[in-house]
RNA sequence: AGGACUAUAGCUCAGUUGGUUAGAGCGCUACCUUGACAUGGUAGAGGUCCCCAGUUCGAAUCUGGGUAGUCCUACCA
């Protein structure tokens, strides 16, 4: 074995193995145990957040398939419509061509070539990352499959009346031409201008004086509003005013959605184009007056002068019109939020377009049922309210997008604009008996991404088919997903598949938290701060990394700031840490915390931990390979204290690791095994184990004895280790499995280790705490005497009751060899102390003579601290055992545990104090 | 505006149903290349558990109020 542990080629040897036999596919089992990948988008790149996605989802399955149940992790990627979309438009737009020019048919050819091309550095991550998915499986939402389980539930819910057409407000992108759903806008606070107007009353006497922070839209103001209690405009309800610029006369309305405070008091109403405003049309009957075309440029039924003009140009064209006509009142700053797509960055107009709406209401009642009868358990369970919160408030969801890029509506318009829904023009043709020379146009329109994505868990399973695998996989066991996309994706898939299959679409919800990075900050592309993680598995040359955070940056000064942002984050560049590591230090993350900052610390310190594992194998192979490792059930074989106690400690990281597990707590898990392995096994058992074997007079059945545990506890917590981290734990395991008599192709099939009450013992457990005890207490002097850790001491014990001097009996060995001793034996009551360093276990006092290696002054210094310590904890418990309210009231085991730490107190505290006297008088 | 979450060592975070000497990793200090490992070992320093009140014999933990920060939802033209 190397020295290091180097996890380079392990990795990919061990992943192409793995997938090469077939071992992520589901392999049998009584009880059937799934989870559906969220879909990452194919021509998209893993980060950060993802990676943490995976290990967890990874961990998970690797635990269930040892576990013993049938298991399958379903992979796939979904087509992200706008997303990718514009990425092949850009693209074309570098080499000169519009997507119009091109054509429908050749653009969509384009993205599937892009796909072909680019879709492989997704799953390519995927693998690196270890995770066990079963490829066989992979699915794409565009899929002929999946496509016509879109298509089947469009049908479905059109002929149900839960899906339908209407004009309605909708955000526009005018940069993409496309509607996009309320989540796909992001609302922000920017500077502004408020802009008062006066409009003369129609009649001529006086004016209203209306403020707006858009301008433009007065061009199809269809009234003006005031509340109805609203003393300064009261008698001007009913009456009309001139709208300057349009010639056209509007009413004044009252309706109490007015804020007297703010402005003037008085709004103008722009049905077409504001939500509010469309509302309130509704209830006054005003007409809607379109002034925008597709590009958010002025058009419609806006006056001729302005037909054509860019929405802000407009803006400022309308401003220098009303100001020259003397009826630009003032312009006040004004901070206000701004609707952007969060896709394009531009501001969304509400425009008024056909669209097709999805009836979430219906959709949403039992979709909420379901979470209030536990059906669906969110873990932590905190994100039950914000999923309450948005379904009581639901809104009707758009689900058409004028895209080319995604699942085109199945539904045909005659030349009358009657509109047709069926699987094919042919189904529609035969089922409403339309004769064949009625011309029919097909929907131009694709479906909102997220409606496939809606039916991810049922459509990768084969429905509308009635699969086994449906049978077998459905409801999955758990979704892992982010809390951002609760309302876009989990809410969404609850609502369908209860709609369709009747049941759940998984049992639970486990909801972590988004990774961040040092500073706490989002990652993203634009900041420059976004880490790929096979960065951190491969590490990366600083030259490189800044290349790649700039790389198709279009503005110069934010390259140039992300370029000074990473040099002095990475001086070095990143190390190399491998995947075992970078998924430790995911899942040691993995709190309830909704944030997770990533500190790339952390990362080196379990890289520090791998290497610590391999050295901890080579250490017990050394040992055990080529020698009697009691495989041979005829031998004897003696266990020693040390090998109790390991086994011991064993099952108890085994019952903590299950319990963290079953409770999505993989951080707790992570820090059980990491404590287990680190401070147990390593720091003292094979420190223990060295005695025995290194004995040339121990006995063969002590020595078997050893070796065996040696070998059976590494290759039990290997397994127990192997849903974390996959690729160490495999490669140690070929060597080491056969030693321990187990055999098998991979680690990855055995079975994960379970606890046994039966091999926990509470007396190994005090004997090893008592001979920790001792030996702590001598390398403490030892330390803090500046004792050379090569002298051996000669140590004294005094005081000690029966099973101290059991103990000691035992264990003398141990304590010489892990205490570097020379000598350790009893002081007789009779005889006298030498001047000594003294510490304690409990009423047993370890004392190392001071003769010349112990500097009087400094024994006094540690001994008085040691006394200010306990004098402040004898206080402390003095104080409640002084308080009788504590003594009547607390039950009275607690009272009985403080009158024995304050016995204990007592007795250590006097013991130094003889000790302190007698230095002293040295 | 409403709601949620967070506040514990220099940094990143654990702390289960109130009873601990409040823990871990990283960092820091001192000593040590001893035959698994310097990506290591041993020892050590370091905390007003954000603040104020309350409940309780007892509060990091429960309740109320405040402060600071983060986020979500809705939105005033």
């Amino acid at each position: 074995m190397e020295k290091t542990f180097q996890p380079a080629d392990i990795e990919t040897r061990w992943y192409q193995e793995w997938e090469a036999s077939n071992y992520f596919a589901p392999q049998g089992g009584e009880q059937a145990y799934s989870i559906m990948i969220p879909p990452p988008n194919v021509t998209g790149s893993l980060h950060m957040g993802h990676g943490f996605q995976e290990a967890i989802m990874d961990a998970l399955i690797r635990y269930h398939r040892m576990a013993g149940y049938n298991t399958l992790w379903q992979v796939g990627t979904d087509h992200a419509g706008i997303a990718t979309q514009m990425v092949v438009e850009r693209q074309l737009e570098a080499e000169g061509i519009s997507r119009h020019e091109l054509g429908r048919e050749k653009f969509i050819e384009k993205v599937w070539e892009w796909k072909e091309q680019s879709g492989g550095t997704i799953t390519r991550q995927l693998r690196r990352l270890g995770s066990s998915l079963d490829w066989s499986r992979e699915r794409f939402t565009m899929d002929e499959g999946l496509s016509a389980a879109v298509q089947e539930v469009f049908i479905r819910l059109y002929e149900q009346g839960l899906i339908y057409r209407g004009k309605r407000l909708v955000n526009w992108d005018p940069v993409l031409h496309t509607a996009i759903s309320d989540l796909e806008v992001i609302s922000e606070e920017e500077q502004g201008h408020l802009w008062h107007f006066n409009y003369p009353l129609a009649g001529g006497e006086g004016h209203l004086t209306v403020a707006t922070t858009r301008p433009e839209t007065m061009l199809g103001d269809a009234a003006v509003a005031v509340h109805p209690k609203d003393e300064r405009y009261a008698h001007l309800i009913g009456r009309s005013v001139e709208l300057p610029l349009t010639g056209r006369q509007i009413p004044v309305i009252a309706d109490d959605y007015v804020d007297r405070e703010f402005g003037t008091g008085c709004v103008k109403i722009t049905p077409a184009h504001d939500f509010n405003d469309y509302e309130m049309g509704k209830r006054h009957g005003l007409p809607l007056i379109n002034i925008l075309d597709d590009d958010a440029a002025i058009g419609g039924e806006a006056p001729a002068h302005y037909v054509g003009m860019d929405r802000y140009e407009a803006r400022k064209q309308i401003v220098a019109d009303l100001d020259a006509l003397g009826l630009l009142d003032k312009i006040d700053e004004h901070t206000l939020k701004v609707p952007r797509g969060d896709r394009s960055g531009v501001v969304i107009e509400p425009y008024l377009t056909d669209q097709w709406y999805v009836d979430a209401r219906e959709l949403a009642k039992p979709a909420i049922a379901a979470v209030e009868n536990g059906d669906i358990q969110f873990v932590p369970k905190q994100w039950e309210n914000t999923y309450f919160a948005w379904m009581r408030d639901i809104q009707d969801w758009c689900i058409s997008r004028q895209l080319w890029w995604g699942h085109r509506i199945p539904a045909w318009y005659d030349d009358n604009g009657k509109v047709y829904v069926g699987e094919s023009e042919a189904a529609v043709r035969a089922e409403h008996q339309l004769a064949d020379e009625m011309h029919l146009q097909q929907d131009d329109d694709v479906l909102d991404t997220w409606f496939s994505s809606a039916l991810w868990t049922f459509s990768t399973l084969g429905w509308p088919e009635e699969t086994e695998e449906l049978k077998t996989f459905h409801p999955s066991s758990v979704l892992v997903t982010g809390f951002d996309i609760i309302f876009f994706w989990v809410a969404r898939m609850i609502m369908m598949t209860l709609h369709f299959r009747k049941e759940v679409p998984f049992h639970t919800v486990y909801v972590h938290g988004l990774v961040r990075d040092g500073e706490g900050q989002k990652m993203s592309k634009s900041k420059g701060n976004v880490i790929d993680p096979i960065d951190l598995i491969d590490g990366i040359e600083l030259e490189e990394l800044v290349s790649k955070r700039t790389a198709g940056m279009m503005q110069p000064k934010l390259a140039a700031k992300i370029e000074k942002a990473t040099r002095k984050q990475f001086p070095e560049g990143i190390g190399a840490y491998g995947t075992d590591a970078l998924r430790f230090t995911y899942f040691s993350l993995a709190s309830t915390g909704r944030d997770i900052k990533f500190d790339i610390g952390r990362i080196e310190g379990f890289r520090n931990f791998c290497n610590k594992i391999w050295n901890a194998a080579r250490y017990v192979l050394m040992n055990c390979e080529g020698e009697d490792c009691g495989l041979d059930a005829e031998l004897p074989v003696a266990l020693s204290l040390a090998d109790r106690w390991i086994v011991s400690k064993l099952q108890e990281t085994e019952v903590e690791v299950a319990r963290a597990i079953a409770a999505y707590r993989l951080d707790l898990a992570s820090q059980a095994l990491y404590e287990f392995i680190w401070n147990e096994y390593c720091d003292w058992y094979l420190e223990l184990s060295k005695p025995v074997l290194w004995d040339e007079h121990a006995d063969d059945a002590a020595k078997r004895g050893t070796r065996r545990t040696l070998i059976r506890v590494l290759e039990t917590w290997l397994r127990l280790l192997h849903p974390m981290m996959p690729f160490i734990t495999e490669e140690i395991w070929q060597t080491v499995a056969p030693l321990a008599g187990k055999s098998g192709p991979t680690i990855m099939l055995q079975p994960y280790p379970e606890s046994d009450t039966g091999a926990m013992d509470s007396a190994a457990n005090a004997d090893i705490e008592w001979l920790k005890g001792v030996i702590v207490g001598v390398r403490n002097i030892r330390g803090e005497m500046n004792i050379p850790p090569g002298k051996a001491l000669t140590v004294l014990l005094k005081n000690g009751n029966e099973e101290d001097q059991r103990r000691l009996a035992e264990n003398a060995p141990y304590l010489r060899k892990l205490a570097k001793l020379e000598d350790i034996a009893w002081l007789e009551k009779t005889e006298e102390a030498p001047v000594a360093a003294t510490a304690l276990v409990g009423e047993l006092e370890i004392l190392v003579p001071m003769a010349d290696l112990i500097d009087k002054e400094a024994e006094l210094a540690r001994l008085a601290r040691e006394i200010e310590k306990l004098s402040n904890d004898l206080q402390r418990v003095q104080g409640k055992l002084n308080n009788s309210a504590f003594v009547d009231k607390a039950p009275a085991a607690v009272v009985e545990k403080e009158r024995e730490k304050l016995q204990g107190l007592e007795q250590a505290r006097q013991k130094l104090q003889e000790q302190e006297q007698r230095i002293r008088q040295m």
